[in-house]
RNA sequence: GGAGAGGUGGCCGAGUGGUUUAAGGCAGCGGUCUUGAAAACCGCCGAGUGUAACAGCUCCGUGAGUUCGAAUCUCACCCUCUCCGCCA
């Protein structure tokens, strides 16, 4: 959520700089809302004002022949701050409702540009494996090692689910376990294990409602979600709360798995792993004071980086543009590790800042000195990795000319010492 | 699922219709005293909104209601705890 002063204040420059997102106007009907809710506002209390001083009076006054007049007199006026209280209430759900569907201002980072085409290329690490065999794409690997039943997650459940056998569940945990003692053992996260089902307001703390409930699992009854990210959870954790200056950044490494709905992708990425309803992530996420954000960003991109280079897999890091970042990113770096089995680079981990924009939404805070206003704290996740894609490209990358896959060496004292996957 | 108890500031905790501007304590901050510290004593000490700064207004789990006036009364809901039942 955008500050309201800044937006009344600075209204044309921000409404520029949304802009850059690619739409053509994101704040129209704010200023209406606002005038409105200022006016009622200074109506409504002005009249509380008189009836908390006149009821003070009342309680006083011992003689009860002279009270008459003037409880029939706050009679009046109690009816008529009913009535704008009820008036200011709608113009306050309306102006709130419209605050959380402006998405985030980018960074000033952030280039412009309308499409993933605009992104700039940051860093690469490694270089694309050569075969001397013609690369095959992690579905056929999978299913001919039979450690990937796509088949049988469509029967179980429906197409974009997997069941994984053997080795490849043993691998999924494996990466699951190697990216969590990293990011714990050499990074400083401390793990936690959340809820993989929230709450409406958690939902709308980091920003995934109101405006995305088409992507989301929902639960009918109660009204919960499957999370789409262990960020929403874990940003939570210190939803309404302000923290202690010194406890920052506090910096947080989960697991969990992912649903998403994926509406709006049919026919995209059907085949194999890339595009799935539910997956695995370790997820990574940060609350920072907001003088060191941009440093704890780079931290955070460089620490999802290190699993990729241990794992020995090459990628490239990308700047996303004004027109391809999230609703509630302002600075987002992509890690695209490469796939040689579809010789293209894809997104493994996505790493942004939200500046405040979650922090305002869900109330975290912090205080600068003792005794001073508590601010907001920066947000800062990133996935360290997704583990089935981070699965999906060691398969690839990986893959031997006889169909068998070398086991990353890391990886293998996850794997019970198993060398290679045959 | 059944029965009961309870939700008040960073924490503990009093408060059952009107000096409550939320008592008191702990923690914290500042000061006096002290070579320094501790102790003692004095003062400050929730959030939001708003203002040049005051003032004002809102907030006692959430929402609705009664009243001139609600932390306090009524209704609904949420959450926590205890016991019983069921259960990984």
């Amino acid at each position: 959520m955008l500050d309201m002063k800044l937006i009344r204040e600075n209204f044309e420059e921000t409404e520029q700089r949304l802009c850059s997102r690619g739409g053509s106007s994101y704040l129209d009907g704010f200023k209406e809302l606002d005038e409105k809710r200022r006016a009622l506002l200074k109506e409504g209390e002005s009249l509380k004002a008189l009836r908390n001083t006149v009821s003070d009076e009342i309680a006083k006054i011992k003689d009860k022949s002279q009270v008459q007049d003037k409880i029939l007199e706050m009679r009046e006026v109690s009816n008529r701050i009913k009535v704008l209280d009820e008036e200011l209430k709608q113009v306050d759900e309306d102006l709130n409702g419209f605050l959380l569907t402006v998405p985030n201002l980018p960074h000033l980072d952030t280039p412009t540009g309308l499409s993933e085409h605009d992104n700039v290329e940051v860093r690469t690490w490694g270089s694309a494996p050569q075969f001397s065999f013609t690369a095959k794409p992690h579905w056929e690997i999978g299913e001919e090692l039979g450690i990937l039943d796509f088949e049988c997650g469509a029967k179980l459940t429906g197409a974009r689910f997997t069941l994984y056998r053997g080795a490849g569940a043993r691998l999924e945990r494996a990466l699951i376990n190697f990216m969590l003692d990293l990011h714990t053992g050499q990074h400083g996260y401390e793990e936690v294990l959340p809820p993989f089902l929230v709450n409406r307001e958690s939902m709308t703390g980091t920003g995934q409602l109101p405006k995305f409930e088409e992507d989301l699992f929902k639960t009918v009854d109660p009204d919960f979600f499957l999370i789409p990210t262990a960020e929403v959870p874990v940003t939570n954790i210190h939803r309404s709360e302000i923290l202690k200056k010194s406890d920052l950044p506090i910096c947080y490494a989960a697991y969990t798995p992912c649903f998403r709905r994926e509406a709006g992708s049919y026919g995209k990425d059907t085949r194999g792993l890339i595009r799935q309803h539910q997956f695995n992530k370790v997820e990574l996420v940060k609350f920072a004071h907001p003088s060191e954000s941009d440093q704890e960003l780079e931290k955070l991109t460089a620490n999802a980086e290190k699993v990729l280079q241990l794992l020995g897999l090459h990628y490239r890091v990308m700047l996303l543009c004004s027109g391809d970042i999230g609703f509630s990113a302002a600075k987002t770096y992509d890690i695209e590790v490469w796939l040689p089995g579809q010789s293209c680079y894809r997104e493994i981990s996505s790493c942004s800042t939200f500046g405040d924009f979650q922090a305002r939404r869900a109330s975290i805070r912090f205080r600068e000195e003792e005794k001073s206003k508590p601010e907001f704290v920066h947000t800062i996740n990133g996935s360290g990795l997704a583990v089935g894609r981070t699965l999906l490209a060691v398969l690839e990358n990986y893959q031997q000319e006889d169909g068998s896959v070398i086991v990353p060496e890391v990886l293998r004292p996850y794997m019970g010492g198993i060398e290679r996957i045959s």
